[in-house]
DNA sequence: GAGCACTGC
């Protein structure tokens, strides 16, 4: 037996002898049952907003004997405690976990008994997909027209009216409401759900509802009422931020599912993993689907390629393969929802997209490696790192719970318990690793101080003030010590993008380029517009060939899109050229919404024909702070000092990425404009053009000259 | 000469 497992490639350290063994120790190891929940109405992933898939979705999620269902969830069963709890406290916290029906019922409650009064109520989602199927599924139980009584409202889809008392929308959107009226007076309710996830916006609506609160008794108005919705979450600290408000606790009906946990540490997660997959192929039924957790997409088409040989010899049925992970095009993404033929299993691939995001049916075995791959941020470099990390406490349950979502299941955890016991219960929220500049802007733009705004996790004061920093030298505030938006910064904040972005696009009259300003900020706010799969990455980059300009990537990606618009089968075309039609489409809907602002800013909208360097010294406008200098004895073939070629402004090593179009430029350009400084192997700056040196001056003459000194 | 987790306006 032990021979087959020689076909294992690719997997550092895939030794033969110790298949068997580590392969039993992940076995033998029930450590302890779980009681985890049942389905809630969350959809899969169904991508676009056409009406084909708005009809898929009401057929989906409306059986005939709905309001049967309804009945039994537990949230009815609390339904007049709840109502007299919102009745006597401003705000409350409920707790219930899935299929607690929590989302779709408690908004439904509220408007029965009519406490919403004359205001209506606001139901935050972190997801659009989400947003928009929850609001469906609601709109069909209270038998009413969508964009009536009930209604949603996303980026680029407003579905609501003058009537609509029940509002789904992301917390985006509600974040930028906020912006134009931070009392937030036309609802009397906001309900803030998934708030466990802690995405920056659920914590920025936090405090946002909090001062609303406050500001609405001082000022004599309506109250506002707010619900915090979350599965499970730290309470007490929750608790506390909101003053000691009561806590109500939902059972989810549930489907109990096993964990086994590994015995010892497993060294080589990947090869752990593929241990667990073959010694539970060959003793579960074929309808039992798998789905392991991997960190990204090189990791899963490794993992991926090693199945596929090991399966040509293993015992049990036939195995497909399938990959899940955001930057796969949506039409393989929809493999996962396929049924496999009769006698064959499913093993689903995926990043931690199917932790929240997406919900595969079927699944009654998890494989969980508890590891993720985590994006930090460096506040005196700007560079950004990925790394791998193991996975907090709360993410491990998470993950577990996919087993149990149909029917029992069996969770493989390939970490040990004293290894889940010692990782934190919660992740850090994103809010004290991220960038804070868009954040804080959009915190002044509503009026609110940045430095006392109340924040359950502030992030460090090193932070907040780079940010501010920065956006004085955008010209969006006056000063970096109790700060107020200048003409310019109350024009940036009107783009829902990052203010580099929409200092670029409020500079571009200026240098005649909005026209190709417009398409590029668009590509840069949308996500990686090039699909590289490993097995085809030789024909890939030949594609791209043809899009490649000698003055650098952002030149290359205003090509990419621009031969996009013009192409009439766009996603035939966006095939053959191994391309992402889904970003494409979201950076075209982007342009056209950013155009929208700027007409209605009366910018001069104006092309600049093939003076392409205009739009290059537009650029370093918004982006000056990203200006790296090649290092003096390192050009041409010459030998990396350091960590790299480049040097950054503030100092900072780093090489231009192989993907990008100027890795092969000889001789290197001596100065470059990069879009990101991120740290994967090795720091690199990834989306980089060549630039004068002196164009720095007149695009940034203050930053230019401090920058210059230091160097 | 390497490879980018996931959301959102």
């Amino acid at each position: 037996m032990d021979s087959k497992y020689s076909a294992v490639a690719g997997v550092k350290d895939a030794k033969t002898n110790n298949f068997k063994r580590k392969f039993v120790n992940i076995i033998e190891n029930n450590v302890k049952k779980v009681k985890l929940s049942q389905p809630d109405y969350k959809l899969n992933n169904v991508h676009g907003t056409n009406k084909n898939y708005k009809q898929t979705i009401v057929k989906e999620i409306c059986p005939v004997n709905m309001q049967e269902a309804r009945k039994r969830l537990p949230v009815l069963m609390v339904r007049s405690r709840l109502i007299q709890e919102i009745r006597n406290n401003l705000t409350m916290i409920l707790i219930g976990e899935t299929g607690s029906g929590k989302t779709t019922q408690v908004p439904q409650i509220i408007h029965e008994a009519r406490l919403e009064g004359l205001g209506s109520i606001a139901v935050t989602q972190p997801r659009r997909v989400a947003t928009i199927t929850i609001a469906l599924r609601v709109a069909a139980e209270m038998n009413t027209e969508i964009g009536g009584y009930v209604g949603y409202s996303v980026r680029f889809e407003d579905v609501t009216s003058p009537k609509t008392k029940v509002k789904y929308l992301t917390d985006g959107m509600l974040l930028r409401e906020a912006i134009m009226d931070p009392l937030l007076k036309k609802y009397s309710v906001i309900i803030l759900d998934e708030a466990h996830e802690r995405t920056v916006n659920t914590d920025i609506l936090f405090g946002i509802v909090k001062l609303a609160q406050k500001e609405r008794i001082v000022k004599k108005l309506s109250e506002l009422k707010v619900i915090i919705m979350s599965a499970t979450m730290d309470v007490d600290t929750f608790r506390k931020y909101f003053d000691n408000c009561p806590v109500i606790y939902l059972e989810g009906r549930s489907y109990p599912v096993t964990i086994y946990h590994s015995k010892m540490k497993q060294e080589d997660y990947q090869y752990a993993a593929l241990c667990t997959i073959f010694q539970l192929h060959a003793t579960l039924p074929s309808e039992h689907d798998f789905l392991v957790f991997l960190t990204g997409q090189e990791e899963i088409e490794s993992v991926m390629y090693n199945i596929k040989q090991i399966a040509k010899e293993a015992p049990g049925p036939l195995i497909k393969v399938c990959p899940l992970y955001a930057g796969l095009p949506a039409a393989k993404q929809l493999q996962v929802w396929k049924d496999p033929p009769q006698g064959t299993r499913k093993v689903v691939l995926a990043t931690n997209i199917a932790e929240a995001s997406v919900t595969i049916p079927r699944i009654k075995c998890v494989i969980d490696t508890g590891v993720v791959k985590e994006r930090t941020w460096c506040t005196r470099t700007g560079a950004e790192r990925l790394r791998v990390t193991r996975c907090a406490g709360a993410a491990c349950w998470q993950r577990a719970g996919r087993a149990g979502r149909t029917a029992p299941g069996a969770a493989y955890r390939l970490y040990t318990v004293a290894d889940l016991k010692a990782r934190p219960p919660h992740s850090t929220p994103e809010i004290v690793r991220c960038p804070l500049a868009p954040t804080i802007l959009l915190l002044i733009a509503a009026g609110m101080d940045p430095v006392t705004f109340p924040l359950i996790d502030a992030p460090s004061s090193d932070s907040i003030e780079a940010s501010l920093v920065l956006l004085k030298e955008l010209g969006a505030i006056d000063s970096e010590s109790n700060p107020k938006l200048t003409p310019i910064g109350k024009k940036m904040s009107a783009f829902p993008i990052d203010p580099k972005y929409s200092k670029i696009l409020l500079s571009a009259p200026e240098y005649g380029c909005l026209e190709e300003a417009l398409s590029l900020v668009a590509v840069l706010s949308s996500e990686n517009v090039f699909h590289t799969p490993m097995h085809k990455r030789e024909e890939a980059l030949k594609v791209k060939q043809k899009f490649i300009s000698p003055l650098g990537d952002h030149i290359t990606l205003l090509n990419v899109f621009k031969d996009f618009c013009k192409a009439p089968l766009k996603k035939q075309w966006c095939k053959e050229n191994y391309l992402h039609h889904k970003n494409l489409t979201y950076a075209s809907e982007i342009r056209h919404q950013l155009l929208s602002i700027c007409q209605r800013l009366n910018l001069t909208v104006s092309s600049c024909g093939n003076a392409l360097d205009q739009l290059l010294k537009c650029l370093l406008c918004g982006l000056f702070t990203n200006c790296a200098w090649l290092r003096s004895g390192a050009g041409g073939e010459g030998k990396s000092i350091g960590v790299g070629r480049y040097v950054t402004a503030s100092g900072a090593g780093a090489s231009l990425h192989p993907a990008g179009a100027l890795h092969t430029a000889r001789p290197l350009p001596p100065a470059v404009l990069y879009t990101e400084l991120l740290h994967t192997r090795r720091p690199y700056l990834l989306t980089v053009s060549a630039i004068q040196p002196h164009w720095l001056h007149r695009a940034a003459p203050e930053y230019a000259r401090r920058c210059h000194a230091s160097r």
